[in-house]
DNA sequence: CTAAATTATATTGCACACAATATTGTTTTG
DNA sequence: CAAAACAATATTGTGTGCAATATAATTTAG
């Protein structure tokens, strides 16, 4: 049964291979004392600050099972505040603290610092965006 | 800063199609009662039944960790035996049961389900295990 | 204007992942 | 051969992920 080997499955390598990513990011961000989930927050916040937890999730692609908890614990190490809008009772606002924001000028040789690490080049950087891209297609016609 | 943004990351795509992937295989394996990485394990099993802890981690690289549990939530599935090995009592031995074994024959249609689901073609499944694989390398280096 | 539908977040429960440590068994070494 | 090193699995603790459900606030329909 050829098509229900290991070596011949299509998803195994990306599944395998983001947790690697996972665990090289989580060297650098240990410094920072961040997850890797974390700071795919404090990246989307340093870009806009002040969003709600439905806005964040829907750049990460992430719900509130999963946000609500990690934002609290975020929110315990001073990276955030959470406030309940005065408009709309129901929405969360999330905010950068100080000390949240400062973490963005620490961060900032992360990004080229993983891609020596993972001696990649930029051919393959194009390839990887091209068809993580066609693959999201997938799902997002639903 | 740009190398900051959200959108030019390298990893962030690999870490949100890996999750998806999982979901979508989800629909699947649900009528087979496992979660995808049990799936994983029943793949390599199916391969060659009867391997030890190690060895189906050092495949999925997966440690004890991870494999412990995950194998006792099969073993109450009935879908494997764990037996101490009489030659060494350090090592467990993981076999499929009749169950596991006869749920090959329903996994069958799964891969070629997920690729017409996928929407990929031959060549970028090629192009995704030529850089999964080179991304690999970073770490088996080591 | 109020009951019903919708929306935003929170909670619960389960299943990974993985680092760190513990336990037990086997090998190696002096 | 006994102590030390090593190896295989288990345990503990923390942090995701996500489905399902709950709660509370807002909007919409009639």
């Amino acid at each position: 049964m050829e098509v229900l080997k290991l070596k011949n499955q299509i998803c195994f390598p990306i599944y395998a291979l983001s947790r690697e990513i996972t665990q090289l990011y989580g060297k650098h961000l240990s410094e920072l004392d961040v997850t890797y989930p974390q700071y795919l927050v404090l990246l989307v916040l340093w870009e806009h600050d002040t969003q709600t937890v439905n806005q964040i999730g829907e750049k990460l692609f992430l719900d509130s099972g999963t946000l609500t908890p990690l934002l609290k614990r975020m929110e315990a190490k001073e990276l955030l505040t959470r406030k309940r809008s005065t408009v709309d009772e129901r929405v969360v606002e999330i905010s950068l603290t100080e000390k949240g924001l400062r973490l963005k000028d620490k961060a900032a040789c992360i990004p080229s610092q993983m891609f020596d690490e993972m001696n990649i080049t930029k051919e393959e950087v194009d390839a990887i965006r091209t068809i993580t891209n066609k693959l999201f297609a997938f799902n997002n016609k639903k």
